[in-house]
RNA sequence: GGCCUGUUGGAGAAGGGGCUUAACUCACCAGCCUUUCACGCUGGCAUUCAGGGGUUCAAAUCCCCUACAGGUCACCA
């Protein structure tokens, strides 16, 4: 049995997206799954659009989710070049082949010419495809209009009468009409390939057993599929997933909000939410757990739990996957992921000491279980670094009127004072010791000093939030909300 | 406009003629736990599968039509 060999094959016009992404963990999923190969190839064609910028971006967003690649333009492999403008030489080869097998042809008209013939198709109600005008110009006006600086396109003679069945993995046997396809352009004029004849090539080429697309190309599909026809060639299994459509059921678009995966990263999200996440757009692992591992997702994997149907992204579902991966992380790692942050913010300096890193640290522990992103942290910041609180809601200003508040203030600042490590664990006890003191226990006592601390009713943890307040911030907040 | 695809709850979805009184997950609601919030736990949340016809003893599941949504028809991929 032949190798299971699939590619994800971007263009670098602009970051990686969503959907790119997954299309690509798709690919990389099967792969695995099947003990094959991931293969990423750099479909450069459009010179115009293309930007090596992007081709980083890419590369740096796949690594980032953890899609590591068996071969491509940085890992290399047996059947490069993975850029496809470093292959024109091969594509020029098969150019010539289908010329002069008569199965292509050069043409010479404008694109005005094209673009009016289209239109009118279009009015009257026809399929807009080319005309043929050019399919049998004699060799030697060719050569003559070609000596003479014309630059042609070459287009592909799409045979009559022809059906095109393609047996989809996800969408099943899906037939075509050759009679619906005019005459497409297989190189452009400036002697580049395009996106349909390049595919074709190199997916043979590279020995692609299966292309998993997005379900934009299902009707390019026929297309490749006569070209794979005319050299003989066998054609791959195709499988084309659904789209990812925006909350209001519309593609994907910068409307929707952040549409890159750099996006998401610079939000605060984790790579492992990201994948997880991605992976149930479309399909379902059919248990009551959808929170899996890499491993886990690998395992159950298969084209057959692909849906037909496009999915909508849902911002709270990754939200909610995403918060469950940072409360599993260790607070090591979430500080590590916090600190840069944290320094965008303002809350830290660009060199940071021991110190520094280990007051995040406790902050990290008093807020782990509250936070759904990274960036999060930072709404919580006022509630450790500042110097002044202001008590704003009623409910909280009216649990400082109780009456036994003073008795658990003055308890409250007692132990304090005698307080040696500032610590989580030793606050902890104090609480405890305030309440057989002073016979009252539960809201009676952390109210009061919670408002009186932080002026809010909610928050993290006293416990941890006394600590990282430290002694002096402490006492001058207690200054302000208690008076002297 | 032609061709192609899709339509199960607010969202992701399972189910593909009788096992469905339509799984599971998010969201939402209620309760419990907890110093609060969050976390966690328990329970609730579609008499119905876009609508209409048919086939059948039996349809969410098969067929047809309609509606809606999307894709494509580029010298973009």
């Amino acid at each position: 049995m032949e190798k299971f060999r699939v590619r994800f094959a971007p263009s670098p016009t602009g970051p990686l997206h969503i959907g790119g992404a997954r299309s690509a963990l798709f690919n990389y999923l099967l792969a695995r799954k099947n003990g094959g190969d991931f293969i990423v190839r750099i479909e450069d064609t459009d010179l115009e659009r293309s930007s090596h910028e992007s081709e980083e971006n890419i590369f740096a967003s796949l690594a980032w989710l953890g899609l590591d690649m068996d071969e491509s333009i940085v890992s290399g492999g047996d059947y490069g070049p993975y850029r496809q403008t470093e292959r024109l030489a091969i594509y020029q080869q098969y150019t010539e082949e289908l010329l002069k097998r008569g199965l292509a042809y050069y043409c010479f008209c404008s694109e005005e010419d094209i673009a009016n013939e289209r239109q009118a198709a279009m009015d009257k109600g026809e399929v807009p495809k080319y005309s043929g005008k050019c399919r049998n110009l004699s060799t030697e006006e060719v050569a003559e209009r070609i000596a003479k600086g014309e630059k042609p396109v070459v287009r592909f003679s799409v045979p009559h009468d022809q059906r095109v069945v393609i047996d989809d993995a996800v969408r099943g046997r899906v037939v075509f009409e050759s009679e619906g396809i005019g005459d497409f352009v297989i190189v452009k004029s400036d002697g580049i390939p395009t996106y349909n004849f390049a595919v074709v090539i190199d997916d043979h080429l590279m020995a692609i057993s299966h292309v998993i697309r997005a379900e934009e190309h299902l009707s390019n599909t026929p297309r490749q599929v006569l070209l794979y026809e005319a050299f003989g060639w066998q054609v791959p299994q195709f499988a084309h997933i659904s789209l990812i459509l925006g909350e209001d059921h519309k593609k994907m678009s910068k409307r929707h909000g952040a549409t890159s995966v750099v996006q998401y990263q610079e939000m605060g999200y984790l790579p492992e939410a990201v994948f997880n996440f991605l992976a149930l757009l479309g399909w379902s692992p059919g248990g009551e757990d959808e929170i899996m591992s890499k491993e886990e997702i690998i395992a159950k994997f298969s084209l057959d739990g692909v849906a037909k149907n496009p999915a909508v992204f849902d911002m709270e579902k990754l939200k909610w996957l995403n918060g469950n991966y940072i409360r599993q992380s260790t607070p090591e790692r979430i500080t590590d992921l916090a600190i840069p942050f944290l320094q965008k913010e303002g809350y830290l300096p660009t060199e940071i000491t021991d110190e520094q890193r280990h007051w995040v640290n406790l902050i990290v522990q008093a807020v782990q279980e509250k936070i759904h992103t990274i960036n999060e942290i930072a709404d919580f910041m006022p509630l450790f670094v500042d110097e002044t609180v202001n008590i704003v809601d009623e409910e909280a200003k009216s649990v400082l009127l109780d009456e036994d508040v003073p008795i658990v203030m003055a308890a409250f600042r007692n132990k304090l004072a005698a307080l040696e490590n500032w610590e989580a664990e030793q606050v902890k006890k104090i609480f405890k010791e305030i309440s057989k003191e002073t016979g009252l226990k539960g809201k009676k006592v952390f109210m009061p000093i919670r408002v009186a601390l932080t002026g809010q009713m909610h928050g993290p943890d006293l416990h941890f939030i006394i600590p990282i307040l430290g002694k002096e911030l402490v006492a001058e907040r207690l200054k302000q909300t208690l008076g002297e």
